[in-house]
DNA sequence: TTGTAGGCGTTATCAT
DNA sequence: ATGATAACGCCTACAA
């Protein structure tokens, strides 16, 4: 009957040495209030005894977990996959784990995952949250002093929040289809349904034609039932099937834009000529399409950085809170054979 | 000076409620020792304080932290992240969190992050390791009654795995090729360089060369130098400038194998009739790309169903440690256009 | 320079 | 049916 080794605590090493625990202790993070041959001889044995210190424990004593929770509302999106993955390593380089979780959609899912990290005791939160205008729950947060950032762009100044600017985004490849000469421009969800309220983009499409003194009409807007490129097809079939038909799209995702692209290809409409495209995000899939797509470029790299420094700044003063900051990361528009 | 208000714990309710901090804990557990009506008030008392319990005292004391660790070695493959999100989802129901970390392909970043997950007292462990053919310190794990999962499949008898099988698929997809009649066919990484031990698929692609008793050559083996489309098109470029050019390649990720078919494009070469392509990990990008590329169709869902259910099996067991079982989950060609 | 006592919030054991 | 006490592993305050 074997056991499972169980884990050398500080009182072992005080055993092993002789010393204290608490000696121990002190001799490990490097105080000088011990001697140095008996920080030497401690470090030593503990090294040896491949001791490693029990976060939990400490988490408790300190009030501190050093971890961070991070909700996404959906992971297969490979930009929020960036985000995830450039979040997870800035914050290893400051000592925090990452504590992740997926809402799927799902407000009780978020609800229940910011729940479930409180109770771990993190540190803060980073949050796409699923609804961008039922943001409540999440002020409540910050009104808690329990540091907060949000991985969107919002207008509220009541919390803090770093992400893409999805209106001006959407705004500017509008407005770039617009200046190609294009009147009539349909827009390709999803994020247009009305239970998510992530309306940005859809603004954004909706400033630009106004803007230019067109009118803004529903039957442009077309919505794919999910994420796959076969229903992005099916909406742009809808779409193309007006009678009077756009001859530009902006394809609010990467993966709409490829659909609009396959649209294209299976009915042999010309690429710009017939129809010209903008997508969001700019993947390397859309960039290395078979016809490079139009798209509206975002620097996750310095988003996440932004985000994870943000956080930690609230974290260094959960105290004062200070006051709360938005910051918009612009989006830049790449032109390609699309448009 | 506002404070961070200080969260409730089992004594304020005791002491609101004038029981003990031991009757209120099995009063919200639900402990039939306690009257019924103990257990209401107590409970309707716990519910108007907002009390929720701290995991991080619970896991000190009951030696168990409901938190499993997930190490992937990158993030940005689509695979991955579906597998990412379906343990997040499963261990979710089980009440599980997820720790997530990612090992950037860097040995030493793999380790750190084990020991951090260790010191947060993380129940087991599911692990994307990045040399497959360096698993001691995985094995070591299991020795020491830690229970592990890795998430590839491994021959290897002494370490869990349940995993894609990686050199299975690799060879379906390479015997197709033979199958339809091609002679000369080249295989396009990445994963193939040394310093990584994943060698499953190009030990596939082999076997299949070898099995149809053609000669194995190292000139058909093309590594792009990063994940990304323009890497593996230039890499795509030196396999078809041989004198002796494939008619056919297997590409050992959907990425590349749009790179493929990307070069085949701008070089008007037909597909599938000058050039065959074949990938992996048949995700929406290749099954809906311009050409239609077959693929090997693997089931992530039940992969990652399997691995928590068997990482939570060895949790239940880890004092009896039942023997190691290495699961293939085996992957599907899927015929496209493409070959 | 080192040791002792108390506490972080919870659960388990043993009394009452 | 309920309460007191100890324990998980660590840290801080204070004493020696």
């Amino acid at each position: 009957m074997s056991m499972t080794p169980r884990k050398v605590t500080l009182a072992d090493i005080a055993a092993k040495t002789g010393y204290g625990t608490n000696t121990v202790s002190l001799a490990l993070r490097g105080s000088t209030r011990i001697s140095q041959p008996a920080r030497d001889l401690i470090r030593r044995v503990a090294a040896e005894m491949d001791y490693v210190p029990n976060q939990i424990a400490q988490s408790l004593v300190l009030n501190r977990s050093n971890t961070i929770g991070l909700i996404l509302h959906e992971i297969t999106n490979p930009v929020l996959t960036s985000v995830a993955h450039m979040v997870q390593k800035t914050l290893g380089k400051h000592g925090y784990s990452v504590l992740f979780a997926s809402s799927n959609g799902d407000p009780e899912e978020e609800l229940r995952a910011i729940a479930a990290f409180r109770a771990r005791m993190v540190d803060g939160l980073l949050i796409y949250p699923i609804d961008h205008s039922k943001l409540d729950h999440l002020k409540a947060l910050r009104r808690n002093h329990f540091p907060t950032v949000l991985l969107i762009h919002t207008d509220a100044d009541d919390i803090d929040a770093v992400g893409i600017d999805e209106r001006r985004g959407a705004f500017d490849a509008t407005m770039h289809l617009i200046e190609r000469g294009h009147r009539r421009i349909g827009t390709l969800g999803p994020g247009f349904t009305a239970s998510i309220g992530n309306v940005g983009k859809l603004q954004g499409y909706r400033d630009a034609i106004e803007k230019a003194g067109l009118t803004y009409e529903a039957e442009l807007v077309a919505t794919p039932f999910d994420h796959s490129i076969a229903a992005g097809v099916r909406a742009m079939e809808e779409l193309m099937g007006l009678e009077n038909r756009p001859t530009a799209v902006f394809a609010t995702s990467d993966l709409t834009a490829l659909a609009a692209l396959r649209w294209a290809a299976r009915t042999h409409t010309k690429i710009p000529d017939e129809l010209a495209i903008v997508g969001f995000d700019d993947t390397d899939y859309v960039a290395q399409a078979s016809i490079p797509i139009s798209s509206i470029h975002n620097d996750v790299e310095k988003l996440a950085t932004e985000a994870v420094d943000r956080l930690l700044h609230l974290i260094d003063n959960k105290e004062t809170l200070p006051p709360a900051r938005s910051l918009p990361t612009p989006g830049q528009l790449i032109v390609r054979e699309s448009s």
